[in-house]
DNA sequence: CATGAATGAGCATTCATTCAT
DNA sequence: TATGAATGAATGCTCATTCAT
């Protein structure tokens, strides 16, 4: 546990989130994250190497808290369309309350700014998923497909709605908008 | 025709499409753009009064080369399932080829560099699909969803499935992916 | 007479003349002149080789405009008050008419942009004043001090009082101030 | 005490004061600048936001200086006469050791790079000498004509004269112009 | 004579990073 | 650990000038 997660540590990375959803990478000066998280800019290049360090260990971060979440949901008993709809609504809320991870994950994952470790590193935090599905495909209640290719299409269904549930302001929209959405991108994936 | 589209322009907008993708925008300095469209950097801002004018023009065509693609791609008849098969496939088709355009607009359609009045227009041109969606609903091929929520979970799960399919090497391994994807992304919007 | 002062050529100059007094000479595009004077940005290199012998002219244009206002009022009768009365009140005139004029000479006689030589030809319209001065001191009208430091004090006391009057708005005023100024800068060399 | 005139802000405004006055204003880069102030560029811009503000800055120390030389001259005792051929004096011997600044004053006083207000809190330094000359017009020394006029008069006539003496080489004929101009200057304001 | 697209050197300003305190 | 003044390379954009039409 190298990560000690101190209080300035945690501002900086807080306000990078902000900014750099806000401004994109090159568009935040590392001053204004500094002044946003009420630190000094030296003490920003104390905790991070460089910038890039910055934002990558804010992308790791955040995909570890998803991934997390998603574990915690994948424990729920039940069927596999209870527990598919259990993840995805888990996931859903989480996005919901933590509009600014899902964006900035869809803003950089494709970017430069993530090298190609990072974001296997990254993307290991889902794998777990992989096995999942399978399981759910062996038990004939998935669809016979690739489970990497049932992943990706799920994954960027459940992104894109999130960030559409976002939008609306009133929070019961908002979860007829995610609920919806999940039970089309199901209808896709699970066998009838 | 206020678009002329010299030949000095076509070239800024083809190297800016491949080096914002590449670097990001602000990591991309108008001089290297101009530098590989092959122009002096002035002629740049003589096309385009600043650097944000022209990803904001970049975005636009792009958006509306995409448009006119699906707008041709569902003219072809047959029964619902075959319509949207085509179209899906006409889209995933050019995006392998154009790859470089669909890695743009996942990148960019959510960044601040795109002002909010830019982004609407580019998406106007996706618009009649809500109008082929709605009216595949009434006459029950597609499941009574808000059209707006079925176009925004097949069009990324489409764009996801390009990129994809773009990191494979072999076509026949490409088609696979495309075809496959295809088949849950309809499977989710087709009432069967 | 080389110079035939076409329609193009004067547009230009006085372009430039309004422009230069308002945005200083490197704050002054070309551009923004041709545009101003209603042609090309070639033809103003036509007309002016360089923008440097765009500004020299406008410059040695005024000087001379102003000098022969001098000469012409120099030719007035009466006695040496009275004379000098007169070529005083007939450029502070022309100087509230022209007050732009003013302004430029102000503002670029000692500004790098106009050459020592440039400089010279234009004092040189200025010149007879000297000789002037010097017959009124032998005549004893006027007090026995060098006549070029005579000339540069009055000079300069009506140009800083021209500026002052234009200043005002209401034409009384203007000339209130004007009169008052030139009794003053009269007492001072007189001879009473 | 909010001015604490760090050495290198100081270097700055004595490598400005020179270099704007010699090549103006526009054509002076901020690079070299710094360079002549034997600082990096960045540095510039740490103690002066923009080349704007330097050149305000730069213009309303040398009004404030100017107005202490003034000030403190008119502290001297003795007839009104005595009174303003010391202020004169003072003045003119300060200009004339800091002819730059004179330079830098006649050429940018009404140039649009100061904005009216800094053009308003410059002038106030002088405002007491408003009082001084009205004082002068009651107690009948001084001819009785506006004092804003006389002063500007006043002032116009020993900026040129004090440019006028700065031309000459020889010290002591550079204080037989300022003497005799003075003469006349006076001869022009006091009542006889 | 007149035009205006094209050029590319030049400049104001920003910003990641360092380092003495 | 924490600070923030100092650095100077890098970049968006401007503009005098040319030249093919």
């Amino acid at each position: 546990m190298k990560e000690q997660m101190t209080d300035k540590r945690k501002a900086i990375l807080a306000a990078a989130l902000t900014l750099f959803t806000e401004r994109g990478f090159h568009g935040t000066p590392t001053s204004l994250i500094a002044q946003d998280a009420g630190v000094a800019t030296g003490t920003l290049f104390h905790y991070f190497k460089t910038k890039e360090e910055l934002i990558e260990s804010l992308y790791l971060d955040i995909k570890k808290e998803a991934g997390t979440v998603l574990r915690d949901a994948g424990k729920s008993k039940g069927d596999w369309r209870e527990k598919l709809d259990n993840i995805c609504m888990a996931y859903a809320e989480w996005g919901l309350e933590n509009a600014r991870k899902i964006h900035f994950m869809q803003q950089f994952c494709y970017s430069p700014f993530i090298s190609k470790a990072t974001h296997q590193e990254g993307v290991s935090n889902f794998l777990f998923l992989i096995d999942q599905i399978a399981l759910g495909i062996k038990e004939g209640a998935i669809r016979d497909y690739p489970p990497e290719i049932i992943l990706s299409i799920v994954s960027s269904g459940l992104m894109t709605s999130i960030l559409a549930a976002a939008r609306e302001k009133d929070p019961q929209k908002q979860h007829k908008v995610l609920n919806q959405s999940i039970d089309l991108i199901l209808y896709g994936v699970l066998q009838e």
